[in-house]
DNA sequence: AGAGAATTGTCACGAAGTGTAACCGGGGCG
DNA sequence: CGCCCCGGTTACACTTCGTGACAATTCTCT
């Protein structure tokens, strides 16, 4: 059982990339690289991080960018680096919802420093409270409502979901299209690794299967990937 | 069974090239050269690369542009060879998307390491099933649907199709009129290389055959070329 | 707190998907 | 004309999945 942070360091130089990551874990944290934007979309949506320490500059999408968008669902704090020492730099990016900045070069220990001081003050325990209370999101021909539990048909037609249900089905719902295997999906659902011959998620999606789909014994919305797991067949939308 | 990480060596020197090359097989690695940029297209089009080891000096399209573009699609990680030692240069291969650089002459030990460190940041979680979903493509009479796995006749008949033969057909999809032989399609379907006697393919084909082709027997929309592989003859366009 | 109901995890068995081997058949070439 | 190479297809083995049954756990209401 692993319940140390987890930082996803995001910089497009290898070195500082490396170097930082090797350095948070020595010093007790998971840490975990990402290379741009792209790769720190892909291991945002396959693992659970406490903390994002993100560069400005990089190629393909600008960290200031991504800073906003990541600021706007708000739900894990950001720590900025950039190569300018300027304090304009510093405001604007704070404007934009980082929660502190370090100018490169930096001392290794003083983003240490700086990343636990974050987490002292961002550790709520609110983190899936968010998630699962006062949601509407539309998939395929349903309308999810995650207080009431219950899914609408368009034609009005209603099933209500058991907790564990809905927590899966919240899961697979933040993440359209992605590819999650047994581990993740326990991992994310759960919040526990599965064992061995573990065939708890095979049970839940069955189970939830035969809700959801208009023919169970052909899914459609969710679909099996033989060897790799399970997978959001449609388009998703929140609702507000 | 293969799947280990497939590494394709662009270098304009067939020595280089080809030592390299066999030192990555000898080590356990597939690996596949190309002599320049325009090669190195070829390959990425019928085949599925987990690294590219690209030298910067090349006749034709130069190392850094190629490694530009490569990056701003952002799907292939890449490793840098130059025959230049400086820093400077160091620096703009990795602003431009690089992920490690190695400077020649190089111990190809050392290489090897490199690629090894590059795979192992780089393999991602699991990815999206990327091109296998929500999409919707038209080929003679029939319309795939690769969320629902089903293909739809122009009459309303439908058929279902396994994951396997779903990822198949849209490997021939997406090079239509082009003749892919057994190793091409088994790379890109399945990201593994064919080991002698290998009838997985033909099987598969097969299989996609009954379920697609009017008449079996006489297949028109998969093509056999004796001694060449398999041809999707037809036209295709997506939907959206 | 305890009884009963609902939910969830585990086990087991059958079904389906996929790779491998073997056999068959057709066409080209000597 | 017969051999041989190559591809088509069938059969089968092995793995992975789906799901019913039941046990364990949690929830609810008194």
């Amino acid at each position: 059982m692993n319940d140390q942070p987890h930082i996803l360091v995001v910089d497009d130089h290898r070195e500082i990339r490396d170097s930082v990551t090797r350095y948070l874990e020595k010093n007790g944290l998971r840490a975990t690289p990402a290379r741009d934007a792209v790769e720190m979309d892909a291991k945002l949506a396959t693992g659970q991080f406490d903390l994002i320490v993100l560069d400005v500059m990089m190629p393909g999408e600008d960290g200031l960018s991504v800073c906003r968008h990541l600021s706007a669902k708000g739900d894990v704090p950001i720590l900025m680096l950039t190569a300018l020492g300027e304090e304009t730099d510093r405001i604007v990016g704070l404007e934009i919802g980082a929660d502190d900045y370090l100018a490169k070069p930096f001392n290794p220990r003083e983003l240490l420093a700086r990343i636990k001081a974050i987490l002292r003050r961002t550790t709520l325990p609110e983190t899936y409270a968010g998630t699962l209370s006062g949601r509407r999101i539309a998939f395929a021909h349903w309308t999810l409502d995650t207080d009431s539990r219950l899914l609408t048909d368009e034609d009005g037609a209603q099933v209500d979901l058991t907790g564990s249900e809905l927590k899966l089905l919240v899961v697979l719902l933040e993440r359209p299209r992605l590819v999650l295997n047994r581990d993740q999906l326990l991992d994310l659902k759960a919040g526990r690794a599965a064992s061995p011959f573990d065939r708890t998620i095979d049970n839940q999606i069955s189970r939830l299967r035969r809700k959801i789909e208009a023919d169970p014994s052909r899914p459609r919305l969710i679909t099996t990937l033989r060897g790799g797991g399970y997978c959001l067949a449609a388009d998703v939308r929140e609702l507000d």
